[in-house]
DNA sequence: CGTAACATTGAGGCACTTCAATGCGGGTGG
DNA sequence: CCACCCGCATTGAAGTGCCTCAATGTTACG
């Protein structure tokens, strides 16, 4: 068998999104946000806003599809779970990505807030309609479902064939480069800022490891000094060349 | 490090695709083939055919992908390398599946034929400008991607949590599914004939395991009298219900 | 300042890999 | 048609990378 991370009772505890979620909803949002480009006018027609607070579910999975939402500000995660609780992060979500864009009328996944979290919610239905009349934003979204779908086979090749380290040092790296094309954050000495909103728990999830296979490999980097530790959520790379040697081939 | 299947010089043994393939090649092919239903009229019109022998390669890696394919007959694997050659196949493609449906300019994976097979091609630019002048298409097309990416998803949570025996009992179960839909091929007393068309070693890349370990299991279910063998590529599962249970909890 | 949740570290075990024979089936040439 | 051979599959024995179990350290928060 294997790790059992019984960890989803955590989720629960925080009340269900969907009792709450208009928080502050005006039926136009606030918001034009979100990739850089603004929002398709007639999407933002039809779109409201849902506030989620750390660890609070977002969707279950199984639960009928009946929205798509698009990330404004936060972190969340898509958690799949087999029947004896073992725990798989199939992706996190991220400002500007997209949630439930699936043909299938049920969630194929869970997802819950990482941080806080801000998203544009649009009905299903209508978003479907918008994507069949509008050719250029279906292509878009086509488009979106193929870098996906690229990503997705990436991490299956990282999962299937890569050791404990270089899976970490893939990891640490894709959240460098995310860190330098946004903020940009570096230290006087050149090292690069990067903020690890989650928890061990959930990098162990996501690259199919345990917390303490993880939390050692992070050690061990330290050591090398190849990172340093501001906090445990906030990690300095100072040696990004060797840490992309790493991450194609064993330590 | 892990297992190094340094494989594909096999399929550079075989003349390269690309030189020969129109093998038997009329412009307006003779297959309207595919996955049931006929194919679009005006596809059928930018269509050719592409014949591919057993271990023959289509496409690489990294090459322009200036074609979509979809496959009339045979089995295909999509496969991905490590640079020191660790191997991962990230699907196998079956009689009706797309290739190339991506809005990269180069592919990114390898395809090779398990089997021989025979595919229809469409030249990508084609097909893309077929594609933003029929949202009927386009969105069927989008369908595709979807579910491509829920499969995906799944083989993540197989990847990343599931040990060894439950990868392969998903297989061959998943194996034993389309055979039942296709062929439906039965023994007498009720056992499901499955025909396994790869080796041992893609099994082993599929699964993120190794060839012996692979072998060693098949050994095991036929040991339990949940499969036999009657060649190496063909088993007859027997108890599908007990696979179904140790898909999802170790054996 | 105490406590609870998370992270780290250590020791030991096990599932899967690695290395090494041995078996087997299918094709080929004598 | 048979003997040989080659590639693949199977099986065994030994090694190891990661997991499990358990204790200790650290941080955030009342």
């Amino acid at each position: 068998m294997t790790q059992a991370l019984a960890y989803q009772e955590k989720a629960r505890i925080a009340p269900v999104a969907s009792q709450r979620e208009p928080v502050s909803t005006p039926r136009k949002p606030a918001l034009h946000i979100v990739g850089g480009q603004s929002v398709n006018a007639q999407l933002q027609q039809i779109a409201s806003v849902v506030h989620l607070e750390r660890e609070e579910t977002l969707l279950d999975e199984g639960d009928p599809a009946d929205h798509v939402y698009q990330v404004a500000r936060g972190t969340l995660r898509a958690v799949k779970l087999l029947p004896d609780g073992r725990r798989c992060i199939t992706k996190f979500i991220h400002a500007g990505d997209h949630v439930g864009l699936s043909q299938v009328d049920t969630y194929s996944f869970s997802i819950e807030a990482v941080t806080d979290a801000t998203l544009v919610r649009y009905p299903r239905r209508r978003f479907q309609a918008l994507l069949q009349s509008d050719a250029k934003l279906m292509h878009s979204f086509y488009a979106i479902m193929c870098d996906e779908l690229a990503a997705t086979q990436d991490r299956m090749l990282l999962l299937g064939r890569k050791s404990a380290s270089e899976r970490l040092a893939s990891f640490l790296l894709n959240m460098a480069m995310r860190s330098v094309k946004s903020e940009g954050a570096m230290t006087e000495d050149g090292g690069i800022i990067v903020e690890l909103p989650m928890s061990r728990a959930d990098i162990a999830d996501y690259l199919g490891l345990t917390i303490e296979t993880v939390s050692r490999l992070i050690s061990k980097l330290r050591a090398q000094r190849i990172i340093t530790l501001r906090k445990a959520q906030e990690i300095v790379l100072l040696r990004r060349d060797l840490l992309e040697e790493m991450s194609e081939a064993a330590a």
